[in-house]
DNA sequence: AAAGAATAGTTACGTCTGCAACATTATGCC
DNA sequence: GGCATAATGTTGCAGACGTAACTATTCTTT
């Protein structure tokens, strides 16, 4: 009597889609891991948060850019970029020039008291990045590198 | 005169912090280019926020669960999960039933609607999925699920 | 059985976010 | 040169977020 109740749930499961397994859903999970993990530190140390920390690993290492520059750097949305800056240069960490050629544009860059701030990060950060690596294992975490720059690259499927 | 006054911006470059190439920085970068291909076709379709989008897979997949169950099986916070229920019971795709045992637990799972919008999101996910893990490669897509699953569980490196 | 601790889920609050609109300046076209 | 178009960066707004506080209920301890 009622044989076969318990098959209605699914016809296939080979079509179920299980959230565990699924990619996108892996993918955010684990960076939202990793990435709270580290975050976590510097927004303790010094209260920023991550476009602030991205604003000013990127001028660490251009030196000097705009904000369209650091925010192609650094993929952040240009209103980030904005208020991360107004932020930055309320603490003094960063600094800005207009420029002459183009009054729009403002060249930024760290101030002294920026780039001793971030110094520290960075060497954080370095120690957290190799005892993520560590635990993966070496090659396992090139493998994890080298997919996510294939990532970053390619262009997504579209139109379904 | 004047030597060296290059040499200053960065005494050691091997010690430099390179945005593009520091992993929490790459895995939430692809993490959200990916995720957000697909976010973007629920919530255009739909309507639906990622916190929603979670809770349907959680309970297409566990059939009845609590609103604890679903936050451990779909990683997400129970204010989210709370909000996301609220918002899926308003449209009808989920219901409700108090537990007899526990009275401060609810008992969710979809309705019939809930069911059929969820399994055309769902074939939607899996081709999504498909065409992404096409694109890098069974081989390397095999290599990035290996080990996005050891991050999650993963202890985090702490203290420094 | 009563008091205290713990758990499930909701909500209030301040913060962060993305989108769209905006002011300002630069560029292209005629 | 002058007008349309584009680009830079800022801001108003509404929505989503996390933290902490809260209500209601259950478990633990004695």
């Amino acid at each position: 009597m009622r044989e076969g109740a318990e098959i209605e749930r699914e016809a296939d499961d080979s079509e179920a889609l299980h959230l565990e397994a699924f990619l996108p859903y892996q993918l955010v999970r684990a960076a939202e891991k990793v990435s709270l993990g580290f975050s976590s530190i510097y927004k303790q140390r010094d209260g920023l948060t991550r476009p602030e920390w991205r604003v000013l690993a990127s001028l660490a290492q251009m030196g000097t850019a705009n904000a369209t520059e650091i925010g192609a750097h650094a993929s952040l949305h240009k209103t980030k970029v904005s208020r991360a800056v107004f932020a930055l240069e309320q603490r003094k960490w960063i600094k800005r020039r207009e420029d002459a050629q183009d009054r729009r544009v403002a060249q930024l860059e760290l101030t002294r008291t920026g780039k001793a701030r971030f110094a520290g990060l960075a060497r954080i950060g370095r120690q957290y990045e190799a005892a993520l690596i560590e635990r993966l294992g070496p090659r396992e975490a090139e493998a994890l590198k080298s997919a996510l720059e294939q990532i970053a690259k390619m262009p997504l499927p579209e139109r379904f």
